[in-house]
DNA sequence: CAATCGATATTTGTATGACAATTGAGCCGC
DNA sequence: GCGGCTCAATTGTCATACAAATATCGATTG
């Protein structure tokens, strides 16, 4: 059951997941991520999936919409719903995430967002330092001191979401703003996973002040020094993991 | 088998463009980002869109679903479909992108563009110096073979969305595929704005050509160098074009 | 008077059946 | 063997009906 995760204040919103059209999406978006039908495969037509979803058509037809919205599939007349190359597909949908990540060996898949985020996490504080507003800069302060308030660490997970995104605003500019769903996901799931939270609070959110000090008084280097020092504290807490996962997957083989 | 979907050697593909519930998405999308209804706002509901199009309501549904599935909306029951928040709009989306340019300034547009290119593009020829497989290089090579052979500028578009295409693929990491849509929109775009290709081939072919040798070579360094190289001269394009751009405006005004 | 509860109306969600439009595939004639 | 034509499979569109969720407002009650 993953859930369509709308954000880190999520209400329990019980009428999306049991949408059935919705359902069916997930269901057809899993067999494509994992591979059940591949890139250029041609899918069962609807009235195949009618049957079996025991759904009927207009159901059906909306979740399928749905994957080509997401760049998925491309459904043609006479043809039927074509899987679509994989440069295609919407990664950074929060949907199809959630698919990829059942989908993938999470170890991956967090070497694959850590790699993203150092590319692009220093430079949007940078730009963060540069261009940011009154107001955004509030915001960021606000979610410094939401993790200091914070008193264990799933606790500190929001406002550590709302930290980074909230940065990510400050850089203003709007072809950025996708890879903010990358990244509530990655804090998210990394904590769902490794059930701890970056490191010690007395050290990652001095970490988080540096950044916020920086983009202050407008200093982007010094605001880029810092997101990249706080990124490899990450790294640490990852490969952590993933000897803890290592050694717990050779215990039980 | 071949992907269905070459991007940039794209066909007409009069279809997709007469799907009338493809024809309602792109005319309320539109609506969106140019801002007729704003984040937060309750869109009309389905009984007034099948007035409005004169379509019926299952036409109208998918065209609604197909914008839920790119973040623009969110539809609850007895509450309707109300916009929501930019950042969790699909910005990286195909058409989404397409909406955003009608809406928006392109001098505006293309300097995100470059800023996120700027960013990102060093660092995926870097990548690829490091993660490319031969079949991959090979992609590189014929492209950048496809620019020499080009006789025009509107010829050596194609080829060059092609090689930056195929550098992103090197990179090798599923979560900076979706930036390849950018690239591609951008280039392509650039040439209908601009008229005019970068600068002279004798110029931008080589400068193409030292990333190739960079990854060929194993060269990350050189790569993230030499990408950035090829980058400032786009910078010098769109100056050029937005100078004229504001004296014609002048003239005009 | 305030607060709670319940009926109601509004809007999206699902189902069914029918027909239109597109187009690959195979047949037919040449 | 080849070009055009028919046919059939599949998605696209329409109309209608009912189900489910839920904001709103009024009734009831403490």
């Amino acid at each position: 059951m993953t859930s369509s995760a709308p954000l880190h204040k999520r209400q329990p919103t019980k009428s999306s997941d049991s949408n059935l059209h919705r359902k069916v999406a997930q269901s057809i978006g899993n067999q494509i991520l994992t591979g059940v039908y591949a890139p250029g495969a041609i899918l069962p037509n609807e009235a195949d999936w009618c049957r079996i979803y025991g759904a009927s058509r207009t159901t059906v037809r909306e979740a399928v919409k749905t994957l080509n919205a997401k760049g998925l599939l491309k459904s043609r007349t006479k043809i039927g719903s074509r899987v679509e190359p994989r440069e295609n597909w919407n990664m950074l949908d929060r949907d199809v995430l959630a698919w990829h990540i059942d989908a993938m060996d999470p170890r991956e898949f967090f070497a694959s967002v850590q790699q993203v985020r150092k590319i692009l996490e220093p430079e949007i504080a940078a730009l963060a330092a540069e261009n940011h507003t009154p107001l955004q800069l509030r915001s960021i302060t606000e979610a410094l001191e939401g993790m200091r308030t914070a008193r264990s660490g799933a606790e500190s997970v929001g406002p550590d979401v709302k930290f980074h995104l909230a940065l990510l605003a400050a850089a203003n500019n709007p072809l950025l703003t996708p890879f903010g769903i990358m990244i509530e996901f990655a804090l998210t799931h990394m904590f769902e996973f490794t059930s701890t939270h970056n490191a010690e609070p007395d050290i990652f959110i001095p970490k988080h002040e540096h950044i916020l000090k920086a983009v202050a008084r407008g200093n982007a280097s010094a605001a880029r020094k810092a997101a990249l020092n706080l990124l490899s504290d990450t790294d640490q807490t990852i490969a952590g993991f993933s000897a803890k996962e290592k050694a717990r997957k050779n215990r039980k083989g």
